[in-house]
DNA sequence: TATTTGACCAAGA
DNA sequence: ATCTTGGCCAAAT
């Protein structure tokens, strides 16, 4: 089999690739993964058990996750939509706002974000 | 197997 | 700049 893993791990290593300070689409990361479906990599994104620490003894034995790790694993707060708007976030929009914030991307007067600046290229 | 569900997108009004 | 509409597609139900 070529392909073992599911579209949601794929997303997962694809946006494990955007460094701090820069953003990507959930259009784009599909794009990477050479499909349409930028709704299911929402949805990926919603579920995703790699976003902090992991949460069961599964997410290890899974994704093989290191022990002691307390950093984002994949840093799913840095996708954005395809307008500039910030999107969802599992644990509130703020909360994405204010880690972005963090990492130097700013967010002008209409809630969005420079594209043309911060989206990384792949 | 069939339907529903989204952290979405793009074009139009 | 806002809002609506139809479309998209993997996963969950």
């Amino acid at each position: 089999m070529v392909n073992k893993k599911s579209f949601n791990e794929r997303c997962y290593e694809v946006l494990a690739k955007v460094p701090r300070g820069k953003v990507t689409t959930y259009k784009e990361i599909a794009k990477k993964l050479n499909s349409k479906a930028y709704r299911a990599v929402g949805n990926a994104m919603n579920k995703n058990p790699y976003c902090s620490r992991p949460r069961t003894a599964d997410d290890r034995t899974n994704y093989c996750l290191p022990r002691n790790r307390s950093a984002p694993i994949v840093p799913c707060h840095r996708v954005v939509k395809s307008n500039g708007e910030v999107g969802g976030f599992a644990s509130g929009t703020k909360k994405k706002i204010e880690m972005l914030k963090k990492e130097g991307i700013e967010i002008n007067k209409n809630n969005k974000i420079d594209l043309k600046k911060y989206l990384y290229k792949f």
